[in-house]
DNA sequence: GATTCTGTAG
DNA sequence: CTACAGAATC
């Protein structure tokens, strides 16, 4: 694990008089199916950075202007029908880059997936929001690809990590422990709970992240996903696989973090409720 | 045309104090797609018979229970996807049967298609429920297909008349007269008002029907259905396809029929407008 | 234009 | 259970 020097300068909201701002995010299950559910919550909760996961549309197609209209920058990357990603922030944004490509340009054939954008957060943090694959049934092709992403995302983040500090959010797909889902059995095979997975996002915090949710929360039966299927959520059958990861200089700073799941009960919701990281 | 004898007794409505009994049609274009929508048709309208098109549900599908929530029967012959079609009914209903062939064996090849059911809805009076085919394009295998259909309801009928009364509804697809298409040009080949097609309805009024909303209104510009295409509504474009043809005995006693456009003005509508029947 | 299916994905 | 694509139907 590199030496993290010390946040080098202010925050970008520090220097317009944000004095918590939120950093939020949200697998939503389509921006456009869920556009109202999305505003609505911005407008509610006033977070300043929000993280979409699976938003499901083109670049061209993302509904830019009711963001733009509450006062966002909309920084997407996305394709027809499947994941996307896009980060929604009160401030412009430097740096952004979409994929892996931009600083492993030998990995650029998992940037056809669009499953990673990241800006410059202030001048010395950098925001990365992932949608890590699902992986579907254990040991498929979808299962390994799951893997050999997570490897990627591990060097991408062991270069990253050297730059200063990262806040690394988004839809891992893993629950990192057994009190992070509500049944753990036969977790050798649950995708999401195994080994192998678990170990690659152990070695992605062994770079030097932290769970910001588990700084202030150390009792299971917190998720963040819930299946759409037989009740799950009605009956707390959830997974907590929706993450912020921070380096020590933001873990510091970090003064809540909690998942929201009042957008969980509305209806037609999202299979997923936000998570927020609010910072001093 | 046979002589058709008067009606042999009180029909079932006038058993049980509804005075001014109504009876509709509609085409809703998937029933559970527009369950609200005649669900609350029902409420405000009262009306006792409902005859249903385009139900697109098979009868283990079809949803039953709002229907007897509100007080009627349900009885149903429908398929995955296409056709189907439906009479619900304040009162219970004897002789149901769907299809041609409990009445003409030799053309249950046509049943495959749920396009037809039947009921007795008054000691002497049938009540019939059709979807006839829409017949693509001119000269297509489908639009020969709905001429075929017409003959063969043709000889049904004809055998049913001479048992009584019948009230004869459902989507026709045909535009008798030019009047009830906003445009009768080129109507040669405008499927839904050649020659062929109304010569055949023609043939099925003559074994002694009449068309009940002409009983009362005799103006064009009124019509059933309009294409969701293109502003048709708004602009009027439509077709009167939908219709209620009864025999002597029951035109004696009709005191109204209108189409009820309110619901096409909803909210993702049915391409059709319900017909209603009141009889005394 | 609106709905349905099949297939895919989660 | 929900969402999207693409094809077919009307």
């Amino acid at each position: 694990m590199p030496m993290l020097p010390p946040i080098r300068a202010r925050a970008n909201h520090l220097d317009c008089n944000q004095p918590m701002p939120k950093i939020a995010t949200w697998n939503v299950n389509s921006i456009r199916t869920r556009l109202d559910h999305v505003c609505q919550w911005l407008d509610s909760t006033g977070v300043d950075y929000l993280c979409l996961q699976e938003t499901k549309v083109t670049d061209a197609e993302f509904p830019r202007q009711p963001f733009l209209d509450r006062g966002y920058h909309v920084y997407c990357s996305g394709q027809k029908a499947y994941n996307g990603v896009a980060i929604l922030s009160r401030q412009p944004l430097a740096g952004v880059e979409a994929g892996f490509a931009p600083q492993l340009p030998s990995h650029s054939e998992l940037d056809t997936q669009k499953r990673l954008i990241r800006a410059q957060f202030a001048p010395d943090v950098i925001l990365v929001n992932v949608y890590i694959p699902n992986g579907g049934e254990y040991d498929s092709e979808k299962y390994h690809y799951k893997l050999h992403w997570l490897k990627t995302l591990y060097v991408y983040l062991e270069q990253l990590t050297t730059q200063g500090e990262v806040i690394l959010c988004g839809d891992f797909n893993i629950a990192p422990e057994d009190k992070d889902l509500f049944d753990a059995s036969d977790r050798a095979t649950k995708v999401g709970a195994t080994d192998a997975e678990r170990n690659l996002l152990a070695a992605i915090r062994d770079l030097g992240f932290h769970d910001a949710f588990r700084q202030f929360t150390e009792a299971p039966g917190h998720y963040s996903w819930w299946d759409y299927r037989s009740g799950a959520f009605r009956r707390n059958h959830g997974w907590r696989i929706d993450h912020l990861y921070v380096t020590p200089g933001v873990k510091a700073r970090a003064c809540n973090c909690h998942i929201d799941i009042a957008p969980r009960r509305l209806p037609k919701p999202s299979d997923h409720a936000p998570v927020i990281l609010e910072i001093e």
